[in-house]
DNA sequence: ATGGTCGATTCTCGA
């Protein structure tokens, strides 16, 4: 089974690259964070085109998450949309569904600036995630977590980590919060795998950030551990971000060999 | 300390 995540910066912007993705990848779950697009505005009539299914949980202006399901694969089961008890106007972040494995597809609150109130928010929001995990699922079943989550884990995953530290995306209050998510029973799939510092998977738009490599690697697949133990390949794929009017992220895919995970539905 | 660039929707916000 190949899962992908990709934080698309607005899905009506961004289609072609997403079906351009899909179609040289083929991908049976691709989870899209920033869709910017109530549902019915979801472009699912060009995506089923390609052969893919969509499953929205969309929200006007901002925010908002989908997954594409590959046609022939598991249909989504057991969605849920958001956590429970989030009022009308509560923020499109959370998606999950059962496609053999439990995917869980999150765009994790930015928190624009350490001490503000939407750092509050964010703080907050990570918190609630690890309690609505507890609630929901069990670390002994195959779970994977994935999307934007923006933060960057360690010094490897951030260009410059001494002119990061301190700052969003990068403060030791969200580390700390990224760790009591992971302590839930994740492991990082791309750690699985890759070992080297460099590796990034967002760069900020302004500055030439891309062309000058200063980037950070803050959009995440992580596997409780029958799913980690299942996890046979991830990577980030950078080249959409060189394609013309990209993401400012790159898409992330990891491989789960479903055959090791005797013992679990599929 | 500031600003740089995108996207959606205005006469600016969020990232």
């Amino acid at each position: 089974m190949k899962i992908a995540t990709w934080n698309v910066n607005s899905i009506r912007t961004r289609k072609e690259h997403v079906r351009a993705f899909l179609e040289e990848h083929r991908p049976d779950v691709l989870a899209l964070q920033e869709i910017k697009v109530t549902d019915d505005q979801f472009p699912a009539a060009f995506f089923a085109e390609a052969g893919y299914r969509s499953t929205v949980f969309g929200q006007k202006t901002y925010n908002g998450v989908a997954f594409l399901a590959r046609e022939g694969f598991h249909e989504a089961a057991d969605v849920v949309r958001g956590f429970p008890d989030e009022g009308e106007d509560a923020h499109s972040r959370l998606i999950a569904a059962r496609f053999g494995p439990v995917v869980v597809n999150i765009y994790l609150p930015n928190g624009s600036e350490v001490g503000s109130e939407k750092y509050a928010y964010k703080l907050d929001w990570m918190q609630r995630l690890r309690e609505w995990l507890d609630a929901t699922y069990g670390a002994g079943e195959p779970v994977v977590l994935v999307g934007d989550f923006n933060v960057a884990p360690e010094d490897r995953d951030v260009h410059d980590p001494e002119a990061w530290r301190g700052r969003v995306l990068f403060s030791e209050p969200e580390k700390e919060a990224l760790e009591t998510i992971r302590a839930w029973g994740f492991t990082d799939c791309f750690r699985l795998h890759h070992e080297e510092a460099g590796r990034f998977s967002w760069w900020d738009y302004r500055m030439n950030q891309f062309r000058r490599g200063m980037g950070l690697r803050i959009d995440h697949i992580w596997a409780s551990r029958p799913a980690a133990e299942a996890c046979a390949d991830c990577d980030i794929f950078v080249e959409p971000r060189r394609w013309e009017r990209p993401s400012d992220h790159a898409p992330v895919m990891a491989e789960l060999d479903l055959g090791a995970l005797n013992g679990h539905s599929q």
